[in-house]
DNA sequence: CTAGGCGGTTGCATAATAGAACCCAATTAC
DNA sequence: GTAATTGGGTTCTATTATGCAACCGCCTAG
């Protein structure tokens, strides 16, 4: 069978998985957030297989993340608006990594502001005014695009949110 | 072969990944943060096949992330506080799938300051001082976990955080 | 004109997933 | 009191997806 898609979950972010949810898929992604953009540079920093590679870049190339030119005699791929948009997802995946799984001699990456070099505010949930909110201060409503009618399957999900805690 | 495993990368995002980066986990996270606990809720919430599941709630429960108890007599399981620090992840995503492969009524779900009701502040990279900072206008340094000697593989990484434009 | 380098594609072996059936203990229904 | 259901899994099989190595075609350098 098939891998199952996410579709019949009607979720945002079930919609992002399916972008960029496979296996070295967000790797790609993070390398050409650091500049990669040939075939074999991917290859290589990764060591993924180039079969694989290949599917995923055409995957993310059609999904609109990334866009294949071939304006200097070889391809090149580039991250699109879509595509550097994924940027605080990156950021938040690395911070996670490098909070709980650190390396032993500390952070590996650091992210600045380019102008200054000062450090970027520290990844979290903000509220409206800049404070910081912990986990379950924050509450989830539904929005126009999620009717109740469509949770008639799970309806544990709307009772959840209101009692997250 | 096996399914490769990231750990020759020093990367914290793909150490991120090697524990929330398989299919369906994020998706039982994002289920943890609305409420769900119990194994039959992800399965039906999801869809997701039973030895799937199992083996995911396992790993998670593994790696840290899920708390398994039985204190109520049945088992349950609840996100932990390394889980709960995965929520700007989650909600990273939800609103990149949100924004990008919208519904044609409007978001989905609406994250609010559990105290007031009000939008939280938007997802996105902030300077120290609050500004917004685009993409671009974020620069990656070496940390101490990071050393130049591990990159001798893939020495474009570095140029390319410096000229990633 | 031969030897790489780059950007892939092809073919094969194996691991991971999907789906269904099954198991067992504890409730619940009749 | 016995049958049926529910919850929480495990086991089995069919099919993908991944990993690896080999190959191919084009271009450039020597």
């Amino acid at each position: 069978m098939k891998l199952k898609s996410f579709e019949h979950l009607n979720c945002s972010l079930a919609q992002t998985l399916s972008v960029v949810g496979e296996h070295w898929t967000m790797l790609i992604v993070r390398d050409a957030f650091f500049g990669l953009r040939r075939f074999d540079q991917f290859q290589s920093s990764l060591g993924i297989a180039r079969n694989v590679l290949s599917v995923r870049l055409k995957k993310l190339v059609q999904a609109g993340v990334l866009e294949r030119s071939e304006d200097r005699g070889y391809p090149e791929y580039r991250l699109s608006e879509k595509g550097l948009a994924l940027q605080p997802l990156m950021i938040a995946m690395t911070h996670w990594g490098d909070t709980y799984m650190p390396h032993p001699e500390g952070k590996r990456l650091i992210f600045v502001d380019r102008k200054n070099g000062k450090a970027i505010k520290p990844v979290g949930i903000y509220a409206a005014d800049g404070r910081r909110l912990k986990p379950k201060e924050i509450r989830a409503k539904l929005g126009p695009g999620l009717q109740d009618a469509q949770l008639s399957v799970q309806p544990v999900w709307l009772e959840g949110m209101e009692r997250n805690e």
